[in-house]
DNA sequence: CCATAACATCAACATATCTTGATATATTAT
DNA sequence: ATAATATATCAAGATATGTTGATGTTATGG
């Protein structure tokens, strides 16, 4: 029950909505990128994306100082339905603004 | 986007969730009976149907003074994909208790 | 018409969630 | 070692949501 409420919670909310459509879109991405891209401050989103990844929709790949957003592969069942709903919504996104410079980060 | 938020924070409540089990348990029931059997107050009850209803998920037909809710049928992939997942959280429902008499209700 | 029952809605309070700015931690570069 | 960068976490205020008791509304029955 508790899980399925911070799944569910996970998804209720309108920024963290496009963060999964915006990941979904161009894989993985870092915080800072999200940041440019959104423009939105580093510990909002920061925040968001902990909720993300506790709702068990995205994982964290660490790579030096970077942290490596993207979405859990595989999605189960309701997840992967949410997502598809999410697709089907014709949000529209703010344009990718990279940042970062993975150098020698293996993703 | 708002439709699936709405959607959405329709599941994020427990007492909701309950509800929607117990409905797809028991099928169409009116809100005294839904009093009696979780022994809550009415106006909480009648309040979260309200949100059940706008979310999606639930059907009201209306007799004399009685108001019965049940599950909206057929519910679409999304709706149906949270119901499946509910019914799998192994939730305990309280005993129903019918305290209406239908009558010549036409359910 | 009046009383009662079922239900919906409202206002007020309590609780939870989101946002922001500040601070902490860890990694990399100089 | 120092500085800079990326990220996480915390505390405080703002906003949203849930709960309760009171009040409306509608239908039924005497």
């Amino acid at each position: 029950m508790d899980i399925f409420l911070e799944t569910v919670s996970a998804l209720n909310d309108e920024t963290r909505i496009k963060l999964l459509f915006f990941l979904d879109t161009h894989g993985a991405l870092c915080v800072c990128d999200l940041q440019e891209s959104f423009g939105m401050i580093q510990s909002r989103l920061s925040r968001h994306l902990k909720i993300l990844k506790d709702g068990g929709f995205l994982r964290v790949d660490r790579c030096g100082t970077w942290a490596y957003y993207s979405i859990r592969n595989p999605l189960d069942r309701f997840r992967s339905e949410a997502l598809a709903e999410i697709r089907c919504l014709g949000i529209e996104l703010p344009p990718l603004i990279k940042h970062s410079q993975t150098g020698d980060c293996k993703l």
